[in-house]
DNA sequence: GGATAATAGTTGTTTTTGTAACTAACAAGG
DNA sequence: CCTTGTTAGTTACAAAAACAACTATTATCC
């Protein structure tokens, strides 16, 4: 019978696995937050996204934010129609550039993204604040660093 | 207008946003190790992560993989007979409790076990190389917190 | 100008995931 | 034993994501 575990000298952990870990971490954290954005404003996340980016940056194009952000653009695609449909935000076809429209939030966008960026704002603060200042400073620089932000 | 507390001075950035972060650098770090066992063995990723589990720690029911992984167990169960039907690993019922199934690898369950590990150990030093030791060693341990793990 | 390629965004179809309900086996208390 | 509750794992159905093909517009370059 062939022992997997300790053919060769292996201090290789699934549990210390980056991309595993990362993601581990990733959902844990983002668990509790994805309750306010689904149960109090029937959101999805890339709705949530696509609301923030708007309310964070200002007047975009779907294109904008799928580079921003990194989503596909059919994904940005049915989170506009949904926002635009419970009116949070609206398009404007580029005149320059007839394929292409600015989005941006209504009033009603514009609220949910302050309440929801406050609850964000406190929860974040929430979790960094089990690390030093310089530990989490030091943390957001490496995951901008992994995931190719900056 | 009403002033909201957190409405006027805004430090706060989607880009800073501590779940946002982490998710963007889960997906932009797992991506090229996906292609792995996606393209090389058809696998998905819970297949990947049981298969993992099975070849780091030995013989497990789905239970525990599960527990240890936070999988859900729809999601092992799919990916358990996925793997058995690609002889990648074998269930044997458990005598002393008939409900569980203890799970194994096969042998070529386990070579290919090997040969991802391998992949993933280099894939994991080569992101970790553009940080210091005590860096890396810092940031798994924020993830481990982050995670709810240990 | 006119063919060809590229880009913004949408729609349709297939995979994969999430959720709930289910079966089978065990556990505990009466 | 026998009801009630719990656990391991599966299955069925609904929701969401991935992927490919599509329309409409603009850009390129001969």
């Amino acid at each position: 019978m062939t022992h997997p575990k300790n053919d060769e000298k292996d201090e290789f952990d699934l549990q210390n696995f980056l991309p595993f870990l990362l993601n581990q971490a990733a959902e844990a954290s983002s668990l509790e937050f994805q309750q306010v954005y689904k149960n109090r404003f029937g959101m999805l996340r890339t709705e949530w996204r696509v609301l923030f980016h708007l309310g964070n940056y200002g007047e975009m194009t779907a294109r904008d934010i799928g580079q921003r952000a990194k989503i596909h653009k059919t994904k940005i695609s049915r989170a506009v129609r949904k926002l635009e449909q419970r009116r949070f935000l609206r398009r404007i076809r580029d005149e320059n550039d007839r394929r292409a429209e600015r989005l941006s939030l209504t009033q009603m966008g514009t609220s949910a993204y302050r309440e929801l960026r406050s609850i964000a704002r406190n929860y974040d603060g929430k979790l960094v604040a089990q690390f030093t200042t310089a530990e989490a400073e030091l943390l957001r620089t490496m995951l901008r660093r992994l995931a190719g932000l900056d």
